[in-house]
DNA sequence: AATTAAGTACGAATAGTATCGTACAATTAG
DNA sequence: CTAATTGTACGATACTATTCGTACTTAATT
């Protein structure tokens, strides 16, 4: 109920959140159809998966038209931050430093991408400073 | 068998695998005792999920002593890169930047730390050149 | 030598997750 | 108006992961 509370979403949910993050709002059907793109999976199972969702809270939805519309519940960034920090904890010996630093050096990144790190880099500085 | 076949551990497997990867080896006894630190589990409930990650070729293990001595079959490494790039793909909609800013943003990092990063993006840089 | 302690092996119970069939309701097409 | 289509609800099942009790073995203690 409590919205501080956060209920772990499996990684199943994480794949239907996904969807709703990016769609800001969507019916089983659209998410299904995403879904079946990449794994083969029924429609009543992408249904069962939602209806959990929504016991746990962690999407919502508007029952007042026939075809149900479900938004999310969960912030993306809340999610984000939670399996970051049991990423660095567990993966990472506990250094986010470490973590940055695979990343960097396992994705092609561009210039554009480059200059947005380096500025938020001096913009920490600066307020370390 | 393959060390290309990527098995992927499970949550319980990764918090063994951490335990092994900062120690480089240990017994069965000396990894409840870390875990027992966290959490609440019986001896024997370690043991198991060890012998199933030796199944799964997540470990291995030298069973000459009596008391066996059990090392990581998985690099840390590969298993970090399997996590980020999962991670991602579902939490952030693919771009490995926003990964990077959103770690960033929330966790203190030290001049040091910065410099590294700097250093790196640096030499990343001069190799896109 | 007998007892206790510390270890491995492993079956089985439990819990958590995912999957889908079937029933039923409402809307749409003919 | 009747069929077919599209939707929700939900029980049952399968699968995966976790947990631990019990049996047995070996080493250490007395």
């Amino acid at each position: 109920m409590n919205e501080n509370t956060f209920t772990k979403p499996t990684e199943s949910e994480i794949e239907i959140l996904q969807v709703l993050w990016q769609k800001k709002q969507a019916t089983v059907r659209e998410i299904h159809n995403v879904l079946a793109l990449t794994k083969a999976v029924g429609y009543t199972t992408t249904l069962k998966l939602m209806q959990l969702m929504l016991a746990k809270g962690l999407v919502a939805r508007d029952p007042t038209t026939r075809t149900h519309i479900y938004t999310p519940a969960l912030q993306q960034q809340h999610a984000q931050q939670h399996y970051l920090q049991k990423m660095i904890t567990n993966l990472f010996s506990g250094s986010s430093t470490e973590l940055v630093l695979q990343v960097l050096g396992n994705h092609k990144t561009n210039m554009a991408e480059i200059s947005k790190i380096e500025d938020f880099l001096n913009s920490i500085k600066t307020k370390t400073v």
